[in-house]
DNA sequence: CTGAAAGCGCTTACAG
DNA sequence: CTGAAAGCGCTTACAG
């Protein structure tokens, strides 16, 4: 029976269709648990997301897209997903627990601080593990630089003159890389860069957006490391009455359904949200089932223009 | 061993000791899989997540904020999460496989549409289920009714005279719940329904705004069954013209962050999003774990009153 | 090609 | 209180 139910090519034609009948009748379903414990593999991947509350907890279709992406493949793959949200310490330690327990194949760590003691521990006791985000670990990030200087470079050729950057935070990779892009792009135009940094939330980008207005007045665009804080320095700009993308104009970073829905709408950098989560299990996939190597991807980012610049 | 393992009371103290000791030294962890294949429990539940592609990819924060309580409840119980989100049915065919295969000890479904052929046959093979949205199995859900009388009753009692409002699909628990609770509390105030009906997107709330704005131009208020929907419909009343609150009140339903965030800020009606999701996990342990009974819930919603109404 | 047997790592009556 | 043994439901050499 067993070597009918796993496709055993060794197996006489009538004997095989007798068993297949059987199992068709009974409706048998092979016990997953007793599989493994034999077979040591479980086709189970654990998804990590570990963020802070405040971008976590908001509105952010960021960690729901990588979710999306995740499961879109490993259901094509017949594998299964389980999904962890650690909330502090204790939370940790119990993924590490389960992890170790032999309960999944491989993780999946979508963090967006820049060390992560749990990643240290799985890799360290052998578990096959994939960060999005560029690591020295198997990978999966996108091109967080040359989205962050084409948004530069679209403002420097349209004709600005003074042009601010809101950065992530930079104990966030993407964070980091964005405003690398952004410094780059500037320096090559012979720029001087204006920089204040907010947390990827839209009240974060308010507040940087009048911090900068403050500080250099004079600016006529800016880059925001993310849509999200594109979204509040909009709104910080039509409270201070400037006209966007008359007096200032405007370029997010993430292309989040809410750019297309902003006055004016957003030109932003496009990064292929759900595609991240589609390659974090292809490169898993390859490290567990293929051959074993570590083929990291970066995926491209494009620049879409609407109305704020 | 194992019986220090599972804080079995009848060990010897001395004995105990010595295994603890060894199990440290070790980093010993109890394979679950060799578990579950006596115990026939796995600790693990499902949470599947079901609704129609436009909503689903749509940065609207619902889906993200059940998985996020789910998520806690079960990390404070030690229990696991396998997340599914079905692409068809091949997708749901793969779940009532896994189900049935015996790797999870309930299911948590979350899904937009009324009828749903998988929750019938998890049913019917004896899974324990429990829905979010009201139904003939264990359930959580929010009071919707409450809720959109609330809203029409701060619209009536404002002083608005002609409320219309945007109702979300038919074919949706809530959605039907929420035109319900703005019907019973039109009829009390003796005023005549004026409805269209939306998708709970953004898009279609601008669309169906449009069409109240042509069908009854002598509006002065709009409930909407969803803060997206909304969204959608304050901009299309910007773009007629009207002023919002002066010329045409505007509640939505949801209380997303984005609420917060719109101009003028949303009055809306607060559903407790995490708190579905923590709850669906307690109905659904006391099936299993606790004493069998169903003791479906109804959240509470409330209005908070902001600036559009 | 196929049957019988061992063994994956646990838990839990069963004796003592 | 504790040791030895059976058994959970599979897979996979091992013989034949």
């Amino acid at each position: 029976v067993s070597r009918v139910v796993n496709n055993w090519p060794t197996v006489a034609p009538q004997l095989r269709e007798s068993v297949q009948r059987a199992v068709a009748d009974l409706g048998y379903v092979p016990n997953l648990a007793a599989r493994s414990l034999v077979t040591q593999r479980t086709d189970t991947v654990a998804l990590v997301l570990s963020a802070p509350a405040d971008r976590m907890y908001s509105d952010e279709p960021f960690f729901a897209g990588v979710i999306r992406g995740v499961s879109q493949e490993l259901e094509a793959r017949h594998k299964h997903l389980v999904l962890v949200q650690p909330t502090g310490f204790t939370g940790e330690q119990q993924i590490e627990h389960y992890v170790s327990a032999g309960h999944v194949d491989g993780v999946l760590l979508v963090s967006t601080a820049g060390s992560n003691p749990l990643r240290d521990t799985l890799v360290r006791k052998g578990v096959p593990v994939v960060c999005s985000g560029r690591a020295n670990l198997p990978f999966v990030d996108v091109d967080n630089i040359g989205g962050a200087s084409a948004a530069v470079n679209h403002l420097a050729g349209s004709g600005r003159r003074r042009i601010a950057t809101i950065a992530g935070p930079q104990d966030n990779v993407a964070g980091v890389d964005r405003l690398t892009g952004y410094r780059d792009a500037m320096r090559q135009a012979r720029r001087r860069s204006i920089v204040a940094v907010g947390e990827f939330t839209r009240d974060s980008g308010m507040n940087a957006m009048r911090q900068l207005l403050d500080d250099a007045p004079e600016l006529d665009a800016v880059f925001c490391a993310n849509d999200m804080m594109a979204i509040g320095a909009l709104r910080a700009l039509r409270d201070a009455g400037r006209r966007v993308p008359d007096d200032v104009a405007l370029v997010g970073f993430d292309d989040i359904d809410a750019a297309r829905y902003t006055e004016p709408a957003l030109t932003t950098v496009v990064q292929p949200i759900a595609d991240i989560g589609r390659q974090l299990v292809r490169v898993l996939l390859r490290l567990t089932d293929g051959d074993g190597s570590d083929q990291s991807v970066v995926l491209p980012t494009s620049l879409v223009v609407r109305e704020s610049a």
